[in-house]
Formats: C-alpha cells, structure tokens, sequence
DNA sequence: TCCCGAAGTTCGATTTAAATG
DNA sequence: GCATTTAAATCGAACTTCGGG
C-alpha cells in the first residue's frame, strides 16, 4: 500500500504539506499552485489512496450510515432500501445493512455492531415492528441522529418518516363510495400495529361525514403476526369468514395489499370475480399490486420518497452535529396517492 | 469514550496487559487468573468497547463485506440478500450494501469506495447484469475474494453461485409434457443474458429425448432491457402477439416469473383464462409467484440458499488469505426444484 | 505580519522486545 | 529458563506548533 509518506518522498515535500494539498485544507490556501501541481501528480502516480481507518482514527468519522431493516422480506422495504441507498450516495455516505428478523437478540446485538463501527446516523424501517418501549430506549441512548420509518413517533430525540395513513385510508373509501358501494367490508389491521388506528380513523371519520353505515358484521381484523407475508393467509382466511355469513358485501378494503391478495384468492375460490363481483382495495402498492390480476386498486405509500427522506433528515443530522447546531428531531408524515387500477369497479 | 487505558489505570495493570487478556492472545496464557478477573471487570465496570478504527489500522481488517447489487429492485434480490446477511452475521461479518442501478459510472464509484473501506470480500448480485468484460476486469484486479451471483463464471480468479438453469427448464417442460401438453410456446430470455442460453438447451435436449417439436412460430425472444421489472410488459406484449397469430398453443413456458404475470395477462385480456385454456409457467419464484392469482407454477431457484453460499465461499476465502493457503475460485451450480401450483393443469 | 514548509504529536489499539523476580 | 508484566514502536493520516525568509 502507498501512503502518504510515499508521496511525500515522490514529490519532495513533506508529509504534513501533501495531507493540506490532498484534502484542500484551509492551509492549502498558502501553498502555491505549483507545489499543489507536484503533489498531485505524485499521488496520481503512485495510485495514493488514503487510509480510511487511519483517516477515521483521528477524525472521528466513519462516513458510514447504519440502516437496520425489522424484515428484509417485507415487500416494503425494496423501494424505501432504493430510496435510502440513493440518497447517501448523494451524501456520500455508505451503509450497512441489517436484517433483525424481528428478533429481539438480533436487534441488540447488531445495534452494539453498529455503534461499535461508529456509523453516524442509524435509519430503522420499522414498518411491521411491534413497537416496544425497550427499543426506543436503547435507541435513544445511542445518542446519534435516528430516523424511524413507518412507525409515528412523539419523541423528540428520534425522527420519524411515516405515510398519513388516515388520509390514505379515507382516499380509498372516498374512491369506493364514489363508485357506489355502500355494503363495504373491512379488514382492519393488528391492533399493536401502529399503521392500523390511524387507518381506522380515516375511515370512521369519512363514513360518518357522508353519512355511511359501518356494519360491524362486516368488520374482521389482522391477528397479530411476526410475518408480513403470513397476512396473505389471514386475508384469505377472513375473507372466507365473511362470504361464509351470507351479509352481502359488494366492496371490500384490506388493511394493506397482502391481505387484499388473500382477499382477492379467497373471492375466486367463492367464485367471485374481482371486480364484477366485489371490489377490492389495498394498500402499500407494492411491487406485485400492478401486476396483479386483477391489478390492484390500492394506497400508495411513497416509499421510495420515505426512504430519501429518512436518509436526508439523518444527513443533516449528521452536519448539524458537526457543526455544533441544535439537532431537532424531524416528524414527516408524507402523502399517499391513490392508484386506482382495476381491482374496483363502478356500482352505478 | 473509554479507551484501553482507562481500563488499564482502573485495574492498575498496564494497557499492554489489558490488551493480552481482553484479546485473549497467545501470551494470555501466562497471566495468572486473578489479573485477567480483575482486568475484566474494570473492562465491565467502565463500559469499556474497543475502537475499532484504531483495532483495523493496525490487524489490517475491516469485518466488511461489500454488496453489490446491479439492480435492488428487481424481485430476485431480496431473498439473496437475506441469505447473503444471515450467514454474514453468523461469521460477524456486517454487509455495506451498495446498488449500481444498473450503471457502469455507479459501478465505478461504488466499488472504488468499497475497496477504500478495505472491505474483506466483494459479494455481486448480477442475475440481471448483461456482462460486460470490463466489469469482470474491475472485479479481478481488486484482488479480494469476490464471487458473482447469477452469471456464470469460468475465471479462477472469480467464484459464482448460480443455479443450474439446464435443469430448471427442463423440469418445468418435463412437467408440460407429462401434463399431455405438446402444442407449447415459449419465451425465451435475451440473448444478452448469460441465462438464457442454458435454459433454453434444457428445452431443446428435453424436446429432443421425447420427440416434442418444437414449433418456431410459437419461440419468441425477450428483448435486452436495463430493467428486470419491464419484462412484465414485454412478456405481456409477446403473448399478445403469440395469440393473435391464431397458432393454437396449449401452455406457455416464459423465461421468468414477470414474464409469466405479464403473459397471463395478455391471456386474460383475450379471454383465455390460465391454465383452463392454457398452462403457464415461470422461473425464479419470486415472492409475488404463490399469492398470484392463479398461484403461478415455477421453477424455485433456492435465492435464500445462494446467497448463503456467496458469503459462505466468501468467508472461506477471507480465512484462506488469513492463513496464507492458496484461494481458488468456486464454482457452485445449486439445484433449482419445480414449484407446481395452480397455473398448469393437465390436459389428460 | 505574511507565506511556505517541516517536525512532532495525536488518535487508540496491537505487538515486539525486553525487564523484572 | 520461566512466569509475569510493561515500555516503546507501529499502523497512516491530520493537526498544532514552530521556524526561516
């Protein structure tokens, strides 16, 4: 390896003087254009390329951004991850990622990996995380700024990026009931799942204003679950609940597109086509909604968007602590659109 | 921070000492008990984490491993990736996960900056890469074990895990033809794609054994393309054009999974409903492939198992350079299984 | 005082060589 | 020679201090 001192010697200067004329330090502004020119071409010569542990040893920088995923195989996470990855790059920063599983042990231990490397800012996509006061403890000691996405939070120690889920949820009954439907079936999500009262409550608040009967016959809900992918079957099992009770329903809103794909398979065992039969609703606008068939009339959460905006509030965290400023916690609650495909029909 | 020679004034040892015993290294053997005991818990007591930048300038080793994934949203991705970090995390290895979108001038950047972070070895996700021998020359001299996923490697500088595509597409043809199909399209991958010839040499020998012929005006070609995503479009736009042919066909082999939602698509459009009126059949499984409607029969590439095997000859090969034992390149070719669902059925 | 450059210290851990009894 | 411990050198870059013109 070529080091500093190489160039040194290959351009006959010292050490001290390459380091200010490589990294253009306020120094630099004394050292004439020549010298610069020689100290460049030595270190084009040789290949120089620092050493960034030596580099970070003294600087304190890692330039390295944690990111630590609660289930990698959430269908969430590809475009937040994109949106993430494409923002430090920006910044120049790399991250590390991790997978917790949604496994307690896994999440102390890679925090302590993390923190241990030094990265300057931690991104948590929280998204199916059962939050648990423990967690946010340990985050908060870490005392780096942290951003959570897809979980609300008050804290102002902790940033967080979520979609406005009762907006969300009040444009796909807008949409419903504009096409018609009255007779509306919900599949409300878990209880401990954050996303699932504010989505709720867009919905109550829509209904009551046009003045829409909720049956509470028609109203099941998301079991609690480790797995994202499993409320595919939960949707498809309550689904089958709801045909069995006969109470006629001709539209109907899962709480995101997974149970809407079980929803949507559950229908077609009953023989009901979707939409001629019954209208189906997500919600996420994952990968897979727009190439389903039926494609899927859901919520789209902007999740690339979420995911470069997590990565910019950390990145300013980062340079507001560099720069000694007031580092206040960011809340972004960011708006979803509806992406009516042809899973809903028109009643009228 | 708490650096080693707090520890060392705290337990009024040396920090040499503290260093020996908290290593564990091969002197340690003659420090008698009760120093280590009460070196330990001055370590406990303080809080005490080693600074891993000063711990890598000196061992020369960063515990990381780049990830390089030519496109991150393509669906194949995710399940590699979590197979590529779980069996990292059980070496304690940590991942920087990079994507280069498919772009040679990303490509570049990010693997410079990798190499800059001294990572260990170089983990490439490249099943949707058109191969470009300058990338290949780029990953050889970084002189790092490095091993490709998805693209077929003869060098014995690089290693590569791919799955045996000869024998995927046999499988699913195999199971075509015992379903009593004979009249059968096909679609076959780009040519630019190093998996499309083995996958269409496992039809051809198939056909050959049983005497299937093999109708040339049913074959159609996927064009090349930068986005994995987009060949849910072309598949559906082929199948259209298959159909309106009036050639009577009676299953369809696409070349990957989006290829066979876009062709069941098409199908749809023209009233033929998958598999009453024709089978369908995909490669890869993605994680959409068995919540499709209908659940799409395919041939399963083991993606969680090729990721662990990536990092596992990763891991071995890290060891060898530490050891000073020879490296050679690997080679696996993992067995792919056919996953029969709802979009073929038998003709019989 | 301004300009240019170098010597020496620091970051925190590991390791070699050596000093004790 | 053996068990036990440590001073000092090292890794590579960055920064502080200083000196000469």
């Amino acid at each position: 390896m070529v080091t500093i001192r190489d160039v040194a010697k290959e351009s006959g200067f010292s050490s001290t003087t390459v380091s200010i004329v490589l990294n253009n330090a306020p120094l630099a502004r004394y050292i004439p254009p020549a010298t610069k020119k020689r100290i460049e071409r030595a270190a084009k010569k040789l290949g120089y390329r620092p050493n960034l542990f030596a580099r970070s040893l003294r600087s304190k920088r890692s330039h390295t951004v944690g990111v630590m995923v609660f289930d990698m195989t959430d269908p969430f996470c590809t475009l937040v991850l994109r949106g993430i990855e494409n923002a430090l790059y920006q910044a120049s920063f790399l991250p590390i990622l991790t997978d917790v599983h949604n496994e307690r042990s896994r999440f102390e231990r890679y925090l302590e990996m993390l923190l241990d490397r030094r990265i300057e800012a931690l991104i948590v996509v929280a998204n199916w995380l059962f939050v648990d006061i423990d967690v946010l403890a340990d985050l908060e000691k870490s005392s780096i700024p942290t951003v959570m996405i897809g979980t609300e939070l008050e804290t102002d120690s902790l940033s967080s990026v979520i979609v406005d889920n009762e907006l969300g949820s009040r444009l796909a009954l807008e949409h419903l009931y504009s096409l018609g439907h009255r007779k509306i079936a919900f599949i409300r999500g878990p209880k401990t799942l954050s996303d699932s009262a504010p989505r709720w409550r867009g919905i109550r608040n829509f209904a009551k204003e046009v003045n829409l009967e909720l049956d509470p016959k028609l109203i099941m809900d998301l079991p609690e679950s480790r797995e994202p992918i499993s409320s595919f079957e939960v949707g498809y099992k309550l689904t089958e609940d709801l045909i069995k009770q006969k109470r006629p329903f001709t539209a109907l809103m899962a709480f995101d597109d997974m149970t809407a794909f079980g929803a949507i398979r559950a229908l077609a065992k009953a023989g009901l086509r979707v939409p001629e039969h019954c209208s189906v609703t997500g919600f996420d606008d994952v990968a897979a909604s727009g190439l389903y068939t039926p494609p899927l009339t859901t919520v789209r959460q902007p999740m690339e968007a979420m995911g470069a905006m997590a990565a910019g509030i950390v990145v300013e965290g980062i340079n507001a602590v560099l720069e000694k400023r007031a580092v206040t916690a960011a809340h972004r609650k960011m708006a979803p659109e509806l992406a009516v495909r042809e899973s809903t029909k028109s009643l009228l």
